[in-house]
DNA sequence: AATGTCCCCAACCGCCATAGC
DNA sequence: CGCTATGGCGGTTGGGGACAT
């Protein structure tokens, strides 16, 4: 048996929203919150609109702390850095920048640093000259404690925005990346490496059971590598510890795949 | 100026997790 | 424990603007 839908598609509207909805929507976010009720807020507000449509609206544009325009450097770095680790966990990463959606972070992803990686992976078949550093691309250390996904979230509950206060709590599922990851760009090929420190990986999933080997919320099963000096690999041109290897899909044909060590893809 | 192609990104789709009954 | 409703997420699509011919 089929799913019934969150609602009539047939009778609501779609496509993109005019600026007297988004004016209701805002107004009625403002003064009330969701009310923890996303399905319900339409007819509240007055919208001829699916509750999911409004959710994704808000959540994606009209929200007050929502940062428009193109990314900089810094955050190109932190999508490098996430990505590498944990794949196309795009709320995760995009709960690591302030102000960008987890829609925002992937479709910069897929228009723009897919393209750049799928460019610099072609230059270096062209060349293999390693000693050229100027693309060289040490991704960002991570010494703060990333924030909750969930709590990224909170504005499920009454309030109407994201939450990024939580960014001072230490949270348990969340890495604290205290190494360098040494990504050469220009040179995906090379060695994708580790600093020496312990890099501890707690759960990044928000549930746990997925599928995916990370491992649920409960400090007795997080996942940690030991040390970092197990390495991971460009597939095909390097080594790579099999025993703690992971695959990495990097959303590329599989010749250009990675395996990172000791997280569970 | 007209047409074709590419690219970006807002929005949708469908699946899964979870809460509540 | 099973079912239903809802929230959340990642993948995909398509409209429209930018650019090329």
């Amino acid at each position: 048996m089929g799913r019934a839908p969150c609602c009539d598609k047939t009778k609501v509207k779609r496509g993109p929203w005019s600026p007297e909805e988004d004016a209701a929507l805002k107004h009625y976010m403002h003064n009330n919150g969701t009310g923890g009720n996303w399905i319900a807020l339409p007819h509240k507000a007055g919208l001829n609109r699916c509750g999911k449509s409004c959710r994704l609206r808000w959540l994606n544009y009209l929200r007050p702390d929502i940062k428009h325009g193109g990314f900089t450097e810094e955050e190109d770095n932190v999508i490098w850095t996430l990505y590498s680790n944990i794949g196309s966990r795009w709320s995760v990463i995009a709960s690591q920048l302030p102000g960008r959606t987890d829609n925002d972070v992937k479709n910069y992803w897929n228009t723009k640093l897919k393209k750049k990686l799928l460019a610099r992976s072609t230059n270096s078949n062209e060349t293999t000259d390693n000693s050229t550093t100027t693309d060289h691309l040490n991704l960002t250390r991570f010494s703060s404690p990333l924030i909750n996904p969930k709590a990224e979230n909170s504005d499920q509950g009454n309030s109407a925005y994201g939450d990024h206060s939580t960014n001072s709590d230490t949270l348990p599922y969340l890495m604290n990346v205290n190494c360098v990851q040494s990504f050469d760009l220009k040179h995906p090929t090379s060695q994708l490496s580790y600093s020496s420190n312990p890099v501890e990986v707690s759960d990044f999933g928000t549930n746990g059971n997925t599928g995916s080997s990370i491992s649920s919320t409960s400090s007795s099963s997080t996942l940690a590598m030991d040390n970092c000096t197990s390495f991971a690999s460009w597939a095909g041109t390097g080594n790579v510890n099999i025993e703690d290897g992971i695959l990495l899909d990097l959303g590329f044909d599989s010749s250009n795949d990675t395996f990172l060590s000791g997280f569970g893809f």
